[in-house]
DNA sequence: AACACGGTTGACCATCTAGTCAAGATTGTT
DNA sequence: AACAATCTTGACTAGATGGTCAACCGTGTT
């Protein structure tokens, strides 16, 4: 049988709130140790169920993953669709900025579960990062390219541009633990004065 | 007994070698698959020896992990440490980048082995962060601060800068399954055109 | 109340994995 | 050559882990 595999069965109030349990305990120690490093159990104790409890929502652990990962990947593109090609490039560019370092402030564990699938090679993501997303970045990158011709940003590679948004805006949440430590008690949060910092850098970075 | 722990014990030939194969053939694996995603099959397999082989070298994988890691940190810290407060700030800060990004292109296993620690909530570096590391990073940071104070410098965050530099640098190594999915077959290297790119982003970032 | 269906679980199994051990093979030294 | 030290390994164990199953419980509908 193949439970969570169809795509919109009838749910009763039950299997809602019992799949919404055991994706959040699943997300909360899958990004904490990985896929391998995660075992069942851990994830029945997080949401307070017996294994075979959750293995009565889920086909197997494979399939929490999956679950976990579609379900986030549908969210991940969209700050970076939503850069609008008729708006303001400087804005535009900011705006998505602003939007991946709240990501980051906001779902941690979503990023940390796909910074341990990319570390690890992405075995899981393969069919994503060179389909929908490598078509989505294609589209964006020619959109800065063009406004960087146009004279309204820095001449800089967009694709250099892109990734390096994406590595400082995630960097907040994916070392979370380094800058923590290195921080010691100087600081509450990790994510303190990021934004006016990265608000600086690109501010400087783009005006040409 | 304790094999490795003991620090300058003499080796024979066949010890050096040995214990060479099973360290590179355990940061292949465990880079790749993180700590607990390893076995010690894999380890031995990647080595071209037997199990008990390895562990006649080590005490186990725990051990081998503990090696690879201080064996790590040791160098890891060395680009920070030169930073020279008599040089010129803008060399010294660009060098200290094109030495990250070089490591990062060069080591790049290490570099993942590094992340995956970091992303897991770094469970077995917690000593070396909030020590070495943090009593460097507090160092280099007031230095950093006094040329922003001279003026020789824009005035950012040091401390942010610093993370900055190391996340821009290291998402070439870490992100690189990424990078190489999302760009395809148009390119070569993940790396190639990074450091003209951090060239350009900390010129201009850094210049008042 | 009784029924049917959805939900739950203790006990279990097969497989994997870290680590052991005793016996055998290799190497270096005299 | 002979001996001792080093090195290697097949066979094994104990415990962890993903997954199964039959039996049982709870809930809502008639």
């Amino acid at each position: 049988m193949s439970k969570t595999t169809s795509p919109s069965k009838p749910q009763t109030r039950i299997q809602k709130r019992n799949i919404m349990i055991i994706l959040d305990a699943a997300l909360e120690v899958f990004s904490t140790y990985g896929f391998r490093g995660t075992t069942l159990d851990q994830i029945a104790r997080q949401a307070g169920l017996s294994k075979p409890n959750v293995l009565y929502y889920f086909d197997g652990k494979e399939a929490i993953h999956l679950a976990l990962l579609s379900q986030l990947l549908e969210t991940w593109l969209d700050p970076l669709r939503a850069i609008d090609p008729q708006g303001d490039p400087k804005t535009e560019l900011m705006r998505y900025i602003r939007h991946k370092l709240q990501m980051s402030r906001d779902f941690p564990r979503e990023s940390r579960l796909f910074a341990n699938e990319i570390v690890q090679g992405a075995p899981r993501m393969q069919a994503f990062l060179q389909g929908d997303l490598r078509d989505l970045v294609d589209e964006k990158a020619a959109v800065i390219q063009a406004w960087m011709k146009d004279g309204k940003l820095t001449q800089l590679d967009p694709f250099h541009l892109i990734f390096s948004i994406w590595a400082l805006t995630q960097h907040y949440a994916d070392f979370e633990a380094q800058i923590r430590l290195v921080r010691g008690s100087n600081i509450e949060q990790p994510h303190d004065g990021s934004e006016d910092f990265l608000g600086q850098v690109f501010q400087k970075l783009l005006t040409p």
